[in-house]
RNA sequence: GGAGGCAUAGCUCAGCUGGGAGAGCGCUUGCCUUACAAGCAAGAUGUCAUAGGUUCAAGUCCUAUUGUCUCCACCA
C-alpha cells in the first residue's frame, strides 16, 4: 500500500503511467478470432501542425471509445498516422526557404522534396508526442504516414483503376486557381467572404453603328478576355439584337450577341458580357455557344503580354487603368457601391481566380450514388443523425473533382509523356517504350495529387489494402470515425466512396461528428486572432484527465463549446476529489481483495444499489455515444453518492472506535469495491488517475493486471437493492432537513443537539439511526411514539416526525415561521396534485405506471402536512 | 438564394424515446467536522425566446415569428 500525497500532481504519474502502458504493450491490437476487433483510424493531424484544442476534442473522444471497448473485451485498435497535408506543407517550406532568400525555382524539385522529407521527419513525431500526452492509446506499432510506401502504393493503384475504368479523365476546364500558392485548388478549398466591390455599368456598341447595349460587371479587366455578350431568349427588350456583332472596347475585338437563359432578365440592365476564361458560368455559355476561350491572364493574375497597354500590370492594377481607359473613351456610364462574395483560397487568403487550364478530374456521378446509398439505408449511420443532410446535399450536387495540383509535395501523378510524339501514357513505373511512336524518352506529368486523394484511402490503405492483409480481413471496415463536422465534405464523403469503389465495403459504422472548440467569447481558435489555447500548457498545469474531463462535460455531439480554463480547474478538482477519497479508504484498507461481504448495512446495499444502476447506465450511455452525459453521471455519483455520503457514512464503521470487526471490514469490503467498479467506469475517460489509483489499492499487487486492461464493469441483477434504495432515501430527507434547521438556527456543526424521533417504520430507522447520528450530528432516540410533555420544535417528513429539545435551539418564532412556509409549500403541492389526480383523462389515458407515481406522491405530502400541522400546534 | 443548428439560473451549457426544471462557475450564510479549504453544510435566482397547435400531460412533438450562428450555392 502506498502513502499518497495531499493532493493530487499530475506531473508525478502520467509519464510514469504512459511509459507503464506501453512496457506492457497495452497498446498494441493482435489479430484474435476469439474476439470482436472494435477499430478506428485517426483523422491523421498534419506534419505541420501542433496539437490544438480542437485535436485534443477529436483525441479524447476517441481514445474514450477505444478504451471503453478495450474493457469491454474488443480487440481494440486505435491506428495513428499523420497526413503530408500538401499545399500547407508545401507553404511552409515555401516559407522558411523565402527566409532564406530562395525559391522552389532556385532549389529545384528533387532537393525541394529532400527539404520536405527533413520537414516530415522534424516534426512529424512532434505532434504524436503531443497525442501521448493526452493520454491517446493508440497502437503505435501500426503508426502511419499518407506518404508512405503502403499509402502511396495504394494511391497509385486507385489512380491507375479509376483511369482505366474512365473515372479520371484530363481535360481543360475551368477551375479555381490560387495566383499566390501558382496552383488549383478544388472548389471545397474555396473560402467566400463579402467584399465590398464596385458594379461597373459599361456600354458595347453594335458594329453597325446602331447604338450599344449597357451592361454591368464587377470586374472590368476581364473585359480583355470578353468573347460574346448575352441575353436572355425571351427578353423582349434585346431580342432584335441577338446574333449582332459588338465592338469590345478598348480591344476592338468583334463579338456577338447571344441568347442564353443563364442570364436573368431581372438582374441588372438584363445583359452580361462574357469571359469564359474567367468566369466559370461564363465558360458554361462558352461551351454552349462554341465561344473562344480567351485567357488574359498569367499564373499569378497579371495580365499577358497579348495586351501591351496592360501587360505585366497585376488584375488590380490592370482593373484601374482599364476603368480609366474606358471613362475616358466614353464607355462607362457610371459606377455602382456593390457587395458581393469573394472567393479566397483557403491556404493563403489570397482571391482566387477562375482560370481555364489543363488538369486531372475525378467522375463523380456514378462514384456518388453507392455512397449515398450506403447512409441513406443506414449502413453507414451519422450521429447526431442531422448531418446525414449535409451530406446528401453536398453528394447529390456533387461535381467532378479536380485532384490535380500544380505543387511537388505529395504523391506525383503516373501519367507519362512522350518526349517526342506526345502520346499520354497512365501507368505505375516509366514506360519503357511510346506505344506510338516507340521513343523512349518521357517525362512524367509534374503535378501531385490533391491531399484529400490519399486521406480518401486512410481507413483501408493503413491497413494495407491494396494488399489483402490479415490486418485488413480482420479490422476493416472500422467501426467509428470520429471528427468535427467542418470536414464532413472534404473527407468523410470522400472516404466513403473510395472505400465503396475499391473495397467495396463501407469504412466505417459509425460517424461521430463534434463541434468546434470555441474561446470564451465563441470565436474560433485562430493563429490571427491569437485568441488559442495551447492544450499541452494546460494539461502541464491541471493535467491530461482534467483537460480531457472538461473537454467532454457538457459537451455533445455536433455543438460547438466555449473554452473556459476555469472549468478546468473545476475538473483538476474533481481529479482532487476522487485522488483524496481514495486517499482516505487506503488509510482504513486492512483487507486485500475485493470481494462482498455477506451481511451488509442498510447504507452499504444503497451504495451498491446506486452503483450497480450507475455501470448500466455509463454503459448505456456510452453505447449512444452519449459522452457527456455519461460523465455527469459519473461524476455526481462519485462526488455526492460515494464521497458527501456513504464514505461519511461508513467513518464510524472504519475507525479504530469500531470494535466490531465485523462492520468494519464489511465497510471496507463495499467500499473497495465500490471504488473498483467506479474507477474502472471513469477510466476511458480519464485514464490516468484511475490506473494510478487502482493500482495504489491493496488488492492490485494480486490480481497484477493494468486498469486499462481489467474488464469494464457489468451490470448485476443481485445488486438490486430497491427498498433499501428507497429507505436511504427517507434517511437522506431527513438528515437534510435536520441539517437545514440546524442551519437556520445557527447552531454549530460542532454543538450536538438531541432528536427524538417518532415514526411507525422504526426498524428503517433503527437500521439508519447511525446515520442520523453522525451526518445530522445529533443524538437521536427513536420512539414510536415521543413522550408527551417534551417542549420541543421539530422536523418533518413524511413517515417521520423529529424533535429537538427547545432549549438547544434559539428561536421558537423562527422556527414557527420555517414551517409555515413549509406548510405553504406544501398544500401547493398537493392542490396541484390533486388538480391532475381528479382529471379523468389523466386517470384514463395516463399509464398506470405514472398513475400510481403520482398517487404516491400525493400520499407523501399529506401525511407530512398532517405532521407538519401536529407539530404547529404543539409549538403554539 | 437553399439547408441546418441554437435560444433553459448572473455566465457557460446538460436535459436521451413527452410525466414533479438540472450541473459547473459565480453569489449569500455558516463551518479548518481525524480524505480533500482544489473542502463541508445550508441558501437565493428560471413566464425553459414569442404566438399558435397536437396531447390527459409540452423545456421536450408540429407550425409560424423574432434573434443568432453555421454550412452549401454563388447572379454578372
Amino acid at each position: 500500500m502506498r502513502n499518497l500525497e495531499k493532493n493530487y500532481d499530475p506531473k508525478q504519474i502520467e509519464d510514469r503511467i504512459y511509459r507503464q502502458w506501453s512496457e506492457q504493450g497495452c497498446f498494441h491490437a493482435r489479430i484474435n478470432p476469439e474476439k470482436k476487433p472494435y477499430t478506428i483510424v485517426i483523422p491523421p493531424p498534419n506534419i505541420t501542425g501542433q496539437l490544438h484544442m480542437g485535436h485534443a476534442l477529436d483525441e479524447t473522444l476517441q481514445d474514450i471509445l477505444i478504451r471503453y471497448k478495450r474493457m469491454c473485451g474488443y480487440e481494440a485498435l486505435w491506428l495513428p498516422g499523420t497526413d503530408h497535408a500538401s499545399i500547407a506543407t508545401e507553404a511552409k517550406i515555401v516559407e522558411a526557404m523565402r527566409k532564406e532568400g530562395l525559391t522552389k525555382e532556385d532549389v529545384g524539385r528533387e532537393s525541394f522534396l529532400e527539404r520536405a522529407w527533413a520537414w516530415k521527419k522534424q516534426y512529424g513525431g512532434r505532434i504524436i508526442e503531443q497525442l501521448k500526452k493526452l493520454g491517446s492509446s493508440c497502437d503505435w506499432e501500426r503508426e502511419r504516414f499518407t506518404m508512405d510506401e503502403g499509402c502511396s502504393e495504394a494511391v497509385q493503384t486507385v489512380f491507375l483503376q479509376l483511369y482505366e475504368k474512365g473515372y479520371i479523365y484530363r481535360g481543360e476546364r475551368i477551375i479555381n486557381w490560387c495566383p499566390h500558392c501558382k496552383t488549383s485548388i478544388s472548389d471545397v478549398e474555396v473560402e467566400y467572404e463579402e467584399q465590398n466591390g464596385h458594379f461597373w455599368h459599361l456600354r458595347y456598341p453594335f458594329e453597325d453603328g446602331s447604338g450599344y447595349l449597357e451592361l454591368a460587371t464587377t470586374r472590368p479587366e476581364t473585359l480583355l478576355g470578353d468573347t460574346a455578350v448575352a441575353v436572355h431568349p425571351d427578353d423582349a427588350r434585346y431580342a432584335s439584337a441577338i446574333g449582332k456583332m459588338l465592338i469590345l472596347p478598348l480591344v476592338g475585338r468583334r463579338i456577338p450577341v447571344v441568347a442564353d437563359t443563364y442570364v436573368d432578365k431581372e438582374f441588372g440592365t438584363g445583359v452580361v458580357k462574357i469571359t469564359p476564361a474567367h468566369d466559370p458560368n461564363d465558360f458554361e455559355v462558352g461551351q454552349r455557344h462554341n465561344l473562344p476561350v480567351i485567357n488574359v491572364l498569367t499564373d499569378d493574375a497579371k495580365i499577358v503580354s497579348e495586351y501591351p497597354a496592360y501587360a505585366g500590370m497585376d488584375r488590380y492594377e490592370a482593373r484601374k487603368a482599364i476603368v480609366f481607359d474606358l471613362e475616358a473613351q466614353g464607355y462607362l456610364v457610371r459606377v455602382e457601391e456593390h457587395a458581393h462574395n469573394v472567393g479566397t483560397c483557403q491556404r493563403c487568403g489570397i482571391t482566387v481566380e477562375p482560370r481555364v487550364s489543363l488538369q486531372w478530374f475525378v467522375r463523380m456521378e456514378a462514384l456518388a450514388k453507392p455512397a449515398i446509398d450506403a447512409v441513406r439505408e443506414h449502413r453507414i449511420r451519422f450521429v447526431p443523425e442531422r448531418f446525414e443532410k449535409n451530406y446528401f446535399h453536398w453528394m447529390e450536387n456533387i461535381r467532378d473533382w479536380c485532384i490535380s495540383r500544380q505543387l511537388w509535395w505529395g504523391h506525383r501523378i503516373p501519367a507519362w509523356y512522350c518526349e517526342d510524339c506526345g502520346e499520354m501514357i497512365v501507368s505505375a513505373q516509366a514506360p519503357e517504350f511510346c506505344s506510338g511512336c516507340g521513343s523512349s524518352s518521357f517525362q512524367q506529368d509534374p503535378d501531385t495529387l490533391d491531399t484529400w486523394f490519399s486521406s480518401a484511402l486512410w481507413p483501408f490503405s493503413t491497413l494495407g489494402w491494396p494488399k489483402q492483409t490479415e490486418d485488413l480481413a480482420y479490422f476493416y471496415p472500422t467501426s467509428t470515425l470520429v471528427t468535427g463536422y467542418d470536414i464532413i465534405t472534404f473527407w468523410v464523403s470522400r472516404m466513403i466512396f473510395s472505400a465503396l469503389e475499391y473495397t467495396g465495403k463501407i469504412p466505417f459504422e459509425t460517424v461521430l461528428i463534434h463541434g468546434l472548440v470555441r474561446d470564451s467569447q465563441g470565436r474560433k481558435m485562430s493563429k490571427s486572432l491569437g485568441n488559442g489555447i495551447d492544450p499541452l500548457e494546460l494539461i502541464d498545469q491541471y493535467g491530461a484527465d482534467a483537460l480531457r474531463f472538461t473537454l467532454v462535460s457538457g459537451n455533445s455531439p455536433g455543438n460547438d463549446m466555449r473554452f473556459y480554463i476555469k472549468e478546468v480547474e473545476s475538473s483538476r478538482n474533481f481529479a482532487n476529489k476522487l485522488w483524496n477519497a481514495v486517499r482516505f479508504a487506503l488509510t482504513y484498507l486492512t483487507i486485500d481483495t475485493v470481494t462482498l461481504p455477506a451481511e451488509m448495512q442498510l447504507e452499504d446495499r444503497w451504495i451498491l444499489h446506486k452503483c450497480n444502476r450507475l455501470v448500466r447506465d455509463v454503459r448505456e450511455n456510452l453505447n449512444k455515444f452519449e459522452l457527456g452525459i455519461a460523465l455527469q453521471k459519473l461524476y455526481d455519483f462519485l462526488w455526492d453518492d460515494l464521497c458527501d455520503w456513504y464514505i461519511e457514512l461508513i467513518k464510524p464503521r472504519l475507525f479504530e472506535t469500531n470494535t466490531d470487526q465485523m462492520t468494519r471490514i464489511s465497510a471496507q469490503q463495499v467500499l473497495s469495491y465500490v471504488l473498483v467498479q467506479t474507477l474502472s467506469l471513469l477510466h476511458p475517460f480519464m485514464p490516468f488517475i484511475t490506473e494510478e489509483l487502482y493500482q495504489s489499492l491493496p488488492h492490485f499487487p494480486g490480481c497484477g493486471n493494468l486498469l486499462m486492461v481489467e474488464p469494464y464493469p457489468e451490470y448485476t441483477e443481485t445488486l438490486e437493492f430497491c427498498s433499501a434504495a428507497e429507505e436511504m432515501g427517507c434517511i437522506i430527507e431527513l438528515i437534510r432537513q435536520i441539517r437545514q434547521l440546524r442551519n437556520q438556527m445557527n447552531v454549530p456543526y460542532s454543538k450536538k443537539t438531541r432528536l427524538y424521533l417518532e415514526t411507525k417504520h422504526i426498524s428503517t430507522y433503527r437500521d439508519g439511526i447511525e446515520c442520523i447520528k453522525r451526518l445530522a450530528s445529533a443524538e437521536a432516540l427513536l420512539f414510536e411514539k415521543v413522550p408527551d410533555g417534551l417542549n420541543v420544535t421539530s422536523v418533518v417528513t413524511s413517515d417521520v416526525k423529529a424533535f429537538i429539545p427547545l432549549g438547544e435551539l434559539v428561536d421558537l418564532e423562527k422556527e414557527k415561521n420555517r414551517l409555515l412556509t413549509e406548510k405553504k409549500k406544501l398544500e401547493n403541492e398537493i392542490a396541484r396534485l390533486n388538480t391532475k389526480l381528479s382529471n379523468p383523462g389523466f386517470i384514463a389515458k395516463a399509464p398506470e405506471k405514472v398513475v400510481l407515481e403520482e398517487r404516491v406522491r400525493l400520499e407523501g405530502y399529506q401525511k407530512q402536512i398532517e405532521n407538519t400541522l401536529e407539530v404547529l400546534a404543539k409549538l403554539s
